[in-house]
DNA sequence: TTGCAATACATAGGCTTTCGATGTATTCTA
DNA sequence: TAGAATACATCGAAAGCCTATGTATTGCAA
């Protein structure tokens, strides 16, 4: 299955704990939700250009046991908008559980 | 926002109450999620089409009140699909609460 | 009585999100 | 020394949903 549209709330969600690079945002994303999301790189890095875009988040390179980073910060603009995104994950997820009968 | 991919699971959830048409399935969805949860016609009515194709809804049309309105209902095959997207969700929502720290 | 909202279905075109495939390049490990 | 892991990137396609549009009937309010 795998419902659309979560990806930037977990990316901005990743990076309000520290500053990390897409690799490792990754990782982090499958690790920490025991291996069932897995973002595809064809995915990820395309979102993080987007996201950077639109102001969510900064980003610099670093050089790192022969590696190019590119590490991403969240923004004041992109903390907002994490709030934000939590909310309506949550607004959303209750909607669904009171059609599938799940009284909260 | 608007988290896609729900829509087949929301569809088979309020058919296994009972038997009913496109445009009463979209306001019991409406309902019952206090209007967070509102899919358009051009959404709806390709879906109940494709949900019938795959075997998981049969239809059957009825005249009333001078209307003419398509029945659907699940079949087998859709009551088990019911079971395992239901299953799937709670997957899902476990996986991006534990992202999001919140802990179950 | 006329026009608009609601009911009821349908399709075409477009946008967003994601995936699959592919490319480049380095480091680590068996 | 080959393959896995690390690290980034882009292109084309599929999936899911929306907007717009079309047809037609019923019910209600001006």
């Amino acid at each position: 299955m795998n419902f659309k549209g979560s990806l930037s709330l977990l990316i901005l969600q990743i990076l309000a704990g520290s500053a990390s690079h897409g690799y490792n945002i990754a990782q982090q994303i499958k690790q920490q939700s025991q291996g069932v999301l897995t973002f595809k790189e064809g995915t990820l890095y395309p979102t993080l250009h987007s996201l950077e875009q639109q102001g969510l988040l900064t980003s610099y390179t670093e050089e790192e046991q022969g590696r190019t980073r590119r590490y991403y910060q969240l923004t004041k603009q992109g903390q907002k908008r994490l709030k934000k995104e939590r909310q309506e994950w949550e607004t959303f997820v209750d909607a669904v559980s009171q059609v599938l009968g799940e009284k909260i």
